[in-house]
DNA sequence: ACCTGAACACCGTTCAAGT
DNA sequence: ACCTGAACACCGTTCAAGT
């Protein structure tokens, strides 16, 4: 495990969790075989199993890529000056960069998230740190005057994180493109939810 | 598989459903192997074989009890005379219904559900469905005055159930306890969502 | 029809052997 | 250290054989 020459270590395990993402996203974390991810690697099963632990490491290799994702789409929300405009921005974002590659990969990692004790962990605590940035954002907003102050923080970042869940579950049973639809609904949603009385008119 | 005692036929598929449900709550779908699903259900190989048609025939049947339970709970909202409180009822009614189990063969069906055409349009015809019957409720509730008309009947019932969805999942990660209390947040959500501003004051 | 359990093709992972 | 590929224990499913 230990290596001689970090440098190549990662750049092959970085082929690895890539040729590993895409046969996830063509078969699914079970149907895909390792004898698969080591061809579409071009690797032998031995080499694979040197620079990866087991089938569920590449699993947490792969969160660990999208924590970082979604840590850069948080990011905004967190000093922005009006947060309902940078929220909805950050869902226009999401939509607009999202495929259907790419739901169907985080779908099979949550399902996966369920099985692997260390796995949910580490979702739980993405998730846990997500709502306290969202609910530090919400406490600046309430300071401003621009969201209602009768709103618990952290509580409301948790419903907005799972009002963004439910749409990118919803998309994608139905497919990226109605997200595109469904969003008005949903930003309108957001406003009513945070505004203050007088400015939701 | 035609049976000459349907009745026979009907009662172990049944068994198998219930003893293989248990299996994959404790193991995960693909964890549990057929041999435990057959211990469980006190039976041989060839027996379940018998009686269904293979693993995920399994999943279809659970995914169908599943979908009976989901209209019972929706059922109310259609003909409630006050919409939003049907729907904080209907949000109690969950929390209070749903064990840790429940969330997690949920959870387990839903990843299956991607791998597996059929399984996906049956869960995408019953959100769709379930759409359907929410929308013409808030229809109601806007023709008693009771919900702004500003709102996409048919796109607000798909927000509602993106959130429920999303606090489902979040109830799955961090365990049934924390949805009682995440509930006060996302009724309070509800409210200011589709209240008309008279009201919401 | 209903049931059994051995047998088949295949899976994730390991490990002796090479360089 | 890095890599190979045969080998191991196990999987979902089938099927000849019993009743």
């Amino acid at each position: 495990m230990r290596s001689r020459d970090p440098e190549l270590n990662q750049q092959r395990k970085a082929m690895i969790l890539k040729a590993a993402a895409a046969c996830f996203v063509k078969q699914g974390f079970h149907a895909a075989s390792m004898k698969d991810v080591c061809a579409a690697a071009g690797m032998s099963p031995g080499t694979v199993y040197h620079y990866v632990r087991s089938k569920t490491d590449i699993i947490r290799g792969i969160i660990e890529q999208e924590q970082a994702i979604t840590a850069d789409l948080l990011r905004p929300l967190v000093d922005a000056e009006d947060f309902v405009a940078a929220f909805h921005a950050a869902l226009d974002a999401i939509a607009a960069s999202i495929t259907q590659d790419d739901l169907i990969l985080s779908a099979e990692i949550s399902a996966e998230t369920l099985r692997q004790p260390d796995l949910q962990a580490l979702a739980a605590a993405a998730t846990s740190e997500a709502a306290h940035g969202l609910g530090l954002a919400i406490e600046r907003g309430q300071a401003c005057g621009q969201i209602d102050v009768s709103l618990v923080p952290e509580q409301t970042a948790n419903t907005l994180i799972a009002l963004i869940d439910g749409l990118l579950w919803q998309a994608t049973l139905f497919g990226a493109e109605q997200m595109v639809q469904q969003l008005t609904s949903a930003k309108q949603a957001v406003s009513r939810m945070l505004d203050v009385p007088e400015r939701s008119r």
